[in-house]
DNA sequence: GCCAACGTTGGC
DNA sequence: GCCAACGTTGGC
């Protein structure tokens, strides 16, 4: 299994409208190496989509690859904004794999924390003028950033504290 | 809003 | 095939 995280903004497209969709083809992705990234998606790797642009940064949630990618259909749609003159349907140049909804982070885990954690600083989405949509994520750093969801630094805190944390 | 980093385009 | 110019991304 393999572990990926994907860039978009609430406004294009948040963890909530996956949650509502349950599934959505994630296509428009036009650079190669990102595009290389989305073919070797496995169905069952996990993804975490991350909200870039827009304040506050981070990942907002989880999503499980469901279809292998395909050829995107948008780079065919001359209205589309993703259409794309030089593809055509013998030999498409973008491909779009389907996401299924896993989670939504609650609270959500914000860049400011993961540059915080140092096991987390070799992430290619910490490293400078990384721009890539589409990012590969080790085994090491999926298990740490779910961990750092599921116990928000305030919890931390708190435990640490010898205070209770309610789970209601 | 600024601007550094990056990818792509196109002239030569 | 080089590389300057350009457009875009995205953190700050």
């Amino acid at each position: 299994m393999n572990y990926w995280l994907v860039k978009t903004e609430p406004s294009a497209y948040s963890i909530e409208d996956l949650k509502r969709e349950k599934k959505t083809l994630w296509h428009g992705v036009r650079n190669y190496q990102a595009r290389n990234y989305l073919r070797a998606m496995d169905i069952g790797d996990k993804v975490f989509i991350y909200y870039s642009a827009v304040e506050p940064t981070g990942i907002f949630g989880l999503a499980v690859v469901s279809k292998k990618a395909a050829a995107d259909p948008s780079q065919f749609e001359k209205k589309s904004g993703y259409y794309d003159a030089k593809a055509t349907k013998d030999s498409p140049r973008w491909f779009a794999p389907e996401f299924a909804f896993d989670k939504v982070f609650a609270p959500p885990l914000l860049r400011d924390e993961i540059k915080k954690e140092k096991s987390l600083v070799k992430m290619v989405l910490l490293q400078k003028g990384s721009r890539l949509s589409v990012q590969p994520v080790t085994g090491a750093e999926f298990n740490k950033l779910i961990s750092l969801a599921e116990n928000p630094s305030g919890a931390d805190l708190r435990s640490k504290a010898g205070v209770a944390i309610s789970h209601g």
